[in-house]
DNA sequence: CTGTTAGCGCTTTCAC
DNA sequence: GTGAAAGCGCTAACAG
């Protein structure tokens, strides 16, 4: 047998009746809200024990209005950066525990607001988490009416007053084009995401783009971003033309892993060696995907846990009664040197 | 503001009030348990909507000792085959809203079974699904002894009498050798987990080996099996060893994902060209990383998806009161063929 | 310091 | 066909 039969739980009532106490008093024993005498407490103590009383996590949540839920909504079908999405939920459940709430996964397109305005209805959960956040995201207004308190994973176009984390993708263009530039390099290609997306105004393209153009133009160095799509036949194709408009390039930056593959693949047919000949750097590639490729992929990314993190640890600040506090967070890059950038090549003619 | 002031809810009391009829006449409507007249459900309907009326999720649980929520156990600290995890889980999300049932994420330590045993005793969950479960699984007793319901993704030693979806570990490797047999190879290397994997017991590796052992000695083919640590180190090592002890290996076969890396570091800088010279073939790669590598990997994996799938729909089948049939079922492996096999290269010496 | 007493919002038996 | 009423197990005033 898979299960035996489920065994009744003892309840409050027999706590109370065991310890002849009220039912009431067992329960401020529990949380400990007013004093309770030492010897009765102790009674009540040996009482649960003795009938290895769990409080009702049900009748306690309708009682209390406080279901200890928290609800992770993540699109379906809709994926960031590749696997580093579990890091995330993993985090972000981990925080959760620490702080007494569990997380609860919901499966749900971002237009399908319908079933977000009925699924917070249910009362079930006591806030929201909201991953893969659009510019402009119709979750927003339908949380913002419902009164459930939430914070976004990611930013909407308009975020002054809502709660979030997000990564600075401000900073990942500059911190790549001084590590290049300190490196000697002077003429770099971009392979981005694809066109669509930054004409949808799709956030950390454009915060990347921005930044890594303007600094670039400061320090006087040549930099050619393509946005082909996300396939390893458009890289290639995306790369061919980077070389052929920049016969100079000597550093490619990566921002879509497919084309980016496409584009290393080139590299290798040309017989360019990294980082001798080129030096690679990928934003936002996973630890896994990273150390596939040979030689392996120095890398700018999010930090995914720390974000996971602190998206729980607003939420639940907020759920505390914190409302007047701004909590936003843009969280640092992370930078990993795994050996793929190399001083710029000497011009041989 | 985040949220604005969390607005009262309908009540059913409300609804019914409205409708002028009584309360439990308003669930019946909801249920269709019993039969309702054409005009009263027509006044409930129209009241319920005036009042965008939706059950209390919460008092529906506690009343009908039916939550509705599902918990997925995944220990933490412990990955399986890399990010092909969030698959099952995204997957068993899906299943499980199609059946009206959520999922709960739990985080905990294999060996936690205290906590195990008070969250199951809280009542907030119907059922539990257990990842990356061990042939000695501590949780199972617990789980049994409780009375609930559960589901493993894996198995244990002893699971002729659980319910669990598994990989059919078994079929991978004649799987793979009747692959490179076909391409005429006869002197095949496998870089498999780490040694203590293997005298630990650990099913997958267990359950991979023995089939591929025995169809290659009845098909005459010579196979060498290493068991490096989980780094690209003891990867490139092992395969030093490999080409030192079979010089003639035509192919090899990854099942433990740094090493292998390892592994194909050193074919390149032996110039081995792949699959030219040599074939290669991963178990459990996930098609990220196997894209990831040039060329690209042909991979045999389990089909997280699917296991996910199964998994809550098993579970569902327990809750619903199925107690007799056998519920176990082991997924065919997937086969992608990335092109780095190749007919085995003709001898030059 | 402790007990009493209403509920929380819904399900379900019993009765008409 | 419909209603009344007794809970589910716990919380939180309100009373001492």
């Amino acid at each position: 047998m898979t299960s035996t039969k489920k065994l009744k739980q003892a309840t409050r009532a027999d706590v109370a009746r065991m310890a002849g106490v009220s039912e009431s008093t067992v329960s401020y024993a529990l949380t400990g809200v007013r004093p309770i005498s030492e010897e009765t407490r102790e009674r009540i103590e040996s009482a649960m024990n003795a009938l290895g009383y769990v409080p009702n996590a049900m009748a306690q949540a309708l009682a209390s209005k406080k279901s200890g839920l928290l609800a992770l909504l993540f699109p379906v079908g809709e994926r960031g950066f590749g696997e580093t999405d579990f890091e995330y939920v993993e985090a972000a459940t981990a925080a959760a525990a620490e702080d007494g709430y569990q997380l609860l996964l919901w499966p749900n397109a971002v237009e399908d607001t319908a079933s977000l305005q009925k699924i917070v209805a249910q009362g079930l959960v006591e806030g929201v988490l909201l991953m893969e956040v659009r510019s402009q995201d119709p979750r927003v207004k339908v949380l913002q009416e419902s009164g459930t308190p939430f914070c976004l994973i990611g930013r909407t176009d308009n975020s002054e007053n809502l709660t979030y984390v997000d990564a600075d993708f401000s900073q990942w263009g500059p911190m790549a084009i001084n590590h290049l530039v300190d490196l000697g390099h002077t003429n770099i290609g971009v392979i981005s995401m694809r066109g669509e997306l930054v004409e949808a105004g799709y956030g950390p393209v454009i915060r990347t783009e921005a930044p890594l153009i303007e600094l670039a133009q400061r320090m006087g160095v040549t930099v050619t971003i393509k946005h082909p799509k996300a396939t390893i036949r458009a890289g290639r194709l995306a790369f061919e033309e980077l070389l052929e408009e920049q016969p100079g390039i000597t550093a490619i930056i990566g921002f879509n892993e497919p084309a980016f593959i496409g584009a290393l693949e080139v590299a290798g047919a040309r017989g360019m060696k990294i980082p001798e000949d080129l030096s690679v750097l990928s934003f936002g590639l996973s630890e896994e995907a990273a150390t596939m490729t040979v030689p392996a992929q120095t890398t700018i990314n999010v930090d995914g846990p720390e974000l996971g993190r602190m998206a729980v640890q607003y939420l639940i600040a907020r759920l505390n009664g914190d409302k007047k506090s701004v909590l936003q967070k843009l969280t640092q890059p992370q930078f990993f040197d795994r050996g793929s950038t190399g001083p710029a090549p000497q011009f041989s003619g």
